[in-house]
DNA sequence: TGTACATCAGTGAACGCGCGTTCACTGATGTAC
DNA sequence: TGTACATCAGTGAACGCGCGTTCACTGATGTAC
């Protein structure tokens, strides 16, 4: 059956799409190329008419994901105004939905150990889309100096992937929250701070 | 070979040891049953005299890896005053080193998101080490109510973790220094922050 | 407009490899006498 | 002290399963005439 000019990138994104929810879900181990094809209601025979390797398809779907997440990010600082933005960002990523749903949730958190031990060139492909998705942070933080924000959006989403992977440990215990409360307050006050920082820029450095 | 008394419990040591090693490298994917037998001296099929499952060694060796932070982080808090204890764990977990030795380093930043996705009981089991690992650093912060000391605690633990996978997703380039230097900032100014609002202790809380 | 042919996304069986696990066997050493 | 036997950590071949990949085939639709 041949098809018509949009039907194969359709199938393409679908596959694509799919695949980005349960690499998050599972893990890269735990996407299987049978399951993936059929879910989006194909048989596993077809994959190679559309990715030259189950790596291949990974790989997109990784870089989907960070996509989406930029995405995401702006739009819902998108209205606010500047001194707003990051703390709603932190406020909307560090809640017992997104922990709970991390098949839409950031990659970063769902992946970040398992992509730091792929091949080096893989892994510098993965950098990028890392560097692209602080450069997403940072453009919240328009006050700042460039380098100052991507400092902060830096070490903002650090503590913020980092927290979410600790509560997932935690479960859905209340010593999880305990761990979504903590980071979100150590999240947020490095922001202000930076901020108040900002304000007055000849300030106290080392003077604890 | 009938052996020793002890033989077989410096063997299965042995095997633990190694293994808690491979598994902070590699993943949980990366450690093979023949591979570690073979890099402890022995021959694969011998494996089962000493663990009833792979998964059985994976969580030995993960507790074992959560002790050894535990232990690391008593001895280089030993002989310091309780006021630079956090700040010290700060400085030696953020180092280019810890982040280009994951073998070695701590457990949560090589494994975190692929522990998230085991069974329920597999999880529990890691999350009480994870509570404990959180104890292990509240216990360094003695100068704080308990469980303030506890919220310092795992808010600390989430942002060194994330900072270094982050890091290590971006290799050990500039880049990966840059995130680095973001996350070792943001843990200290939030550890000294913490301790400056418990010497006053009604001061302003959302005083932004 | 109608007809013959080419295309190629998708099918489903089969292959091959890696790996966890099993099992019959070995043989050095502990133990009973 | 010496001897016969029992034990069991360790060996290495084999099994079985999952899964990524290949391949010959299908058939609906686009295209050439």
């Amino acid at each position: 059956m041949r098809y018509s000019r949009e039907h194969k990138q359709e199938t393409h994104a679908r596959i694509v799409r799919k695949a980005s929810v349960r690499l998050r879900e599972k893990g890269a181990h735990g996407v299987g190329v049978a399951d993936l094809m059929k879910e989006a209601g194909l048989t596993h025979g077809g994959f190679y008419a559309h990715f030259p390797s189950r790596d291949a398809l990974l790989n997109e779907a990784f870089a989907y994901a960070v996509d989406r997440s930029g995405e995401h990010w702006c739009k819902i600082c998108d209205q606010l105004p500047p001194e707003k933005r990051l703390a709603t960002i932190i406020d909307s990523y560090l809640t017992p939905l997104h922990r709970d749903n991390p098949g839409h949730g950031c990659v970063m958190a769902s992946l970040g150990a398992e992509i730091a031990r792929e091949s080096a060139k893989t892994r510098k492909a993965y950098a990028a889309k890392l560097e692209q998705m602080i450069d997403r942070i940072a453009d919240q933080i328009p006050d700042l100096p460039r380098k100052a924000a991507r400092r902060q959006a830096a070490a903002t989403l650090a503590t913020l992937m980092g927290t979410i992977v600790l509560s997932r440990i935690a479960g859905n215990s209340e010593f999880s929250d305990e761990i979504l409360a903590a980071g979100r307050d150590a999240a947020l006050s490095g922001a202000s701070q930076t901020r108040a920082a900002a304000r007055k820029p000849a300030a106290k450095k080392t003077a604890n």
